[in-house]
DNA sequence: ACTCAATTAATGAATACTGACTCAGATTAT
DNA sequence: ATAATCTGAGTCAGTATTCATTAATTGAGT
């Protein structure tokens, strides 16, 4: 089997896992679901990957990694100023994670709970984002644009906070809305907050 | 046995829930660990609960109930302006969550996963504490010391979110901070972004 | 105040079930 | 023919819940 056929058989498997977590939740999902949705045996899975907590911390990586690379090519665009720059970093969280709400979900749901057993694994990645974040209010800060008194580790913090919590919120809603729509309520409260008297 | 000394054994077993949970998660913790913690027998947990499920909500709700009867209070009272009673909530909301860190870890780590079971329940609660911090808004804005433009649902949403984000920031970081010391640099942000210009 | 039968509460070993993981054999690719 | 891959029934460890048994409490009668 060439590398190709297997990293896709992979990928069909960690899709599965998606749809199934995201709906029954990670403890509510047994392995032979999963198994099931992906179209192999029970034992297949374990061909691809050690263990399901494994699986867990396979889309959790191949996610994190979607989110970072993207943000760090926001942040290093030298055209942009800080205030555009962060109206894009809170447009490509809200855009990344409502094209898919079944990533959301596990994202917005399931992450939180098995923090308790990734802890370091996952919270060094948020880390290095929330450090992209804070870069740009530090640029901000340096460029004059956002005020000097806000202390960019913190502010970093509290603009996940907001995005996170609309993530959240737009997770449990029933309601079929476009989470890009809020981009801009979201930008006008922050940056109103980070500006410059 | 008298009705309080009923009370005050299912009070005990709760406490034990919540330091065991806190500690291992909902899943990592055994009905046998909280009963030993509690001084009873597995047995008798239920005498006392339906299910291991029954004492995630019961923790749960008396948490609840405390947040939102004090929140209840802030609004309510006659003597402050909005921009006061918002920086008591935020207060509160920290102090509350800041006293207890089992209680904390369960409320910002377990219970986002058992949001999947709880759905409604939880989320209705979550809603009457919402539209408390909303009714503050909407009296600033009446008032005319927030903007006009704001919406208060939405508002409500983002602030709760920074509280939430705090908290959860607290909770994970290993360093024995008091979390009331951020109440100050949460309000600056947050009126900042709401005050009229 | 003191029985002691009836009632209520508590116990913890046994049950019943679940679901992650294994592996001997079948299938497919080279 | 040989190797690589896959299969899925079976194993096994763990744990929520039950229930027959034991202990504690109650209060009516002395």
């Amino acid at each position: 089997m060439t590398a190709t056929r297997r990293e896709a058989k992979r990928q069909r498997i960690l899709d599965a896992a998606i749809v199934e977590i995201a709906r029954r939740g990670y403890y509510g999902t047994t392995v032979a679901t999963i198994a099931g949705r992906a179209g192999v045996a029970d034992g297949t899975i374990y061909l691809y990957f050690k263990s399901k907590e494994a699986i867990l911390v396979s889309i959790f990586e191949r996610a994190m990694q979607r989110f970072i690379d993207e943000a760090r090519g926001i942040v290093e665009d030298a055209q942009a100023g800080a205030e555009e720059k962060l109206r894009r970093l809170i447009e490509l969280h809200l855009t990344l994670l409502g094209a898919d709400r079944d990533l959301a979900v596990i994202f917005q749901v399931e992450f939180r709970h098995t923090l308790h057993v990734l802890e370091l694994l996952s919270r060094s990645r948020l880390q290095e984002y929330l450090g992209l974040i804070a870069s740009i209010v530090d640029e901000g800060k340096r460029d004059g644009v956002f005020r000097a008194t806000v202390d960019a580790s913190f502010t970093a913090k509290i603009v996940f906070g907001v995005l996170d919590e609309m993530a959240t919120d737009w997770v449990l809603a029933k309601k079929n809305t476009r989470m890009a729509a809020r981009v801009g309520p979201a930008c006008d409260l922050l940056l109103g907050g980070l500006r410059r008297p």
